[in-house]
RNA sequence: GCCGGGGUAGGGUAGGUGGUCAUCCUCCGGGACUGUGGAUCCCGGGACUCGGGUUCGAAUCUCGGCCCCGGCCCCA
């Protein structure tokens, strides 16, 4: 084709719009109804509010570029940092804590496109910003699983974790930092085999047989609170995790008040950056396979990001395109109906600037109403409304117009009905 | 960045040893059909991914680009 659209970006047609956008209008009311309100940030930022946050590694997979006044910008890869630049250009000193935001929009990747993987995606999240508490973090996981349950994804299984845990085991160590960062993507990784190899391979990461051997038992700790017992005996003799075990212990509690009953406690779960300090949590979509991950998310601090006042914050993303997926994997897809509600018909020629005024009338009052614009034939006009699978069309020809009638048919069962014109907007309506 | 498989009307396809070859279905537009759709028939519309090379001649052979589909790497 001549006028080829970039790897990895995506068209959408109607269909398949409709559907995320009815996903997309789920997402958004439960986010309200959890008190969080929408902003948005633009699409592009300084290269610098990524390298910042997650190193110059990731100008990699950055789409970025100078622009006319050699400014180094990118296309945003995700939202977490531009959120927390909003916060502290616009919110930071004025805003009652704690601040809720929610956010959906595109971001941008520059990597190789795989199924479930394009270079410009769609992201759905939020930051609770200032509340970093356990319940608050128990309410989020909760907006989490009942926004997926709400999509109908039945089989995500929700993966918790606080890396305080290991971070205790760390500084009880006295690992590097550097050293840290370096296991922490391996675990990350979730290859138990791969760890293996890093911790008593020929060259060992970590030289400390005690530190390896309780991290290859913590990481296989996976399942419902009953391996927090496992957990506490394993770090026992390591006070500085203890504190962490609490706060976990805390979320669990707290979780079943916030009616989150279906989670699996992953001691393997990382993450590559080393803001998140706290609580983090993934679910997956086993169906999805190898692009499974769905969301991601945990607390971080935002301090440790950009400067500032420190501040506690609790967020995750939701992939929307996997939600997606996801959806169209595991659920009845729905027939989606007409996109309108009511095509209007005039019969002959002379009726047309009534059937126009009909239309206006019904489409101020909220009924999606449309009409033909190009003079098609009556014939053409009915079989126009056929394809379009439209279930009422609005007849009116000179002689029921006489009597200030119109007759309304409906399109699945044949029936038709003379009504007044008075009455049309109630009658759309009211069945 | 790496490895594989691809690219023929809007969608799905046939042809592929170079020449009478651009096929069929669907779709779209018009008509038969004049105040009641879905059927049928007729007419019409629309494609060889792009560029270079070989050749008298390329959808077909060849090289490169672009794009698509998988899989790695990576995944904040």
């Amino acid at each position: 084709m001549e006028f080829a659209r970039p790897r990895g970006t995506r068209d959408f047609l109607f269909d398949e719009m409709r559907q995320r956008k009815k996903a997309e209008s789920t997402l958004r009311k439960i986010f309200e109804s959890y008190g969080y309100q929408e902003i948005k940030t633009p699409l592009f930022e300084e290269l610098k509010l990524f390298t910042t946050k997650s190193g110059e590694e990731i100008v990699d997979q950055l789409y970025n570029f100078k622009d006319k006044s050699d400014r180094e910008l990118t296309l945003r890869p995700e939202i977490t940092a531009p959120v927390a630049r909003l916060y502290l250009n616009e919110l930071e000193k004025t805003a009652v804590k704690p601040i809720k935001l929610y956010y959906y929009g595109s971001c941008f990747r520059y990597e190789r496109p795989q199924k479930g993987r394009f270079r410009q995606f769609w992201q759905f999240g939020c930051e609770l910003i200032g509340a970093k508490t356990p319940q608050g973090e128990a309410e989020v996981i909760a907006l989490c699983t009942d926004s997926i349950n709400a999509l109908g994804i039945t089989t995500a299984d929700v993966n918790i974790n606080h890396l305080g845990i290991i971070r205790g085991l760390f500084s009880h160590f006295n690992i590097s930092d550097e050293t840290q960062r370096e296991i922490m993507v391996v675990i990350d990784k979730g290859d138990k085999d791969l760890l293996i190899e890093s911790l008593s391979g020929d060259n060992p990461v970590i030289d400390n047989d005690e530190l390896n051997q309780i991290l290859l038992k913590l990481i296989d700790l996976v399942g419902d609170k009953s391996i927090l017992n496992d957990v506490e005996e394993l770090i026992a003799p390591y006070d500085e995790s203890k504190a962490a075990l609490e706060e976990l212990k805390e979320l669990i509690d707290l979780l079943e008040d916030f009616d989150v009953e279906n989670y699996t406690l992953n001691l393997g779960v990382a993450r590559g950056l080393d803001y998140y300090t706290g609580i983090v949590f993934e679910i997956y979509v086993p169906e999805l396979g190898a692009q499974k991950q769905i969301c991601g998310g945990g607390s971080y601090s935002l301090v440790k990001v950009f400067g500032g006042q420190e501040v506690e914050s609790t967020g995750f993303a939701l992939g929307f395109d996997r939600l997606m997926n996801a959806i169209e994997e595991l659920t009845e897809v729905e027939e989606l109906g007409s996109h309108l509600d009511i095509y209007v018909i005039p019969i002959t020629e002379d009726v047309r600037s009534e059937a126009y005024k009909i239309t206006q009338l019904l489409r101020r009052n909220g009924i999606k109403a449309d009409v033909d614009l190009n003079n098609k034939k009556f014939r053409k006009l009915m079989n126009y409304a056929d394809k379009i699978k439209v279930e009422k069309i609005a007849l009116m020809g000179p002689k029921e117009l006489e009597d200030g009638k119109i007759t309304i048919k409906d399109m699945v069962s044949g029936n038709q009905e003379l009504i007044d014109i008075e009455n049309i907007v109630e009658y759309v309506k009211g069945e």
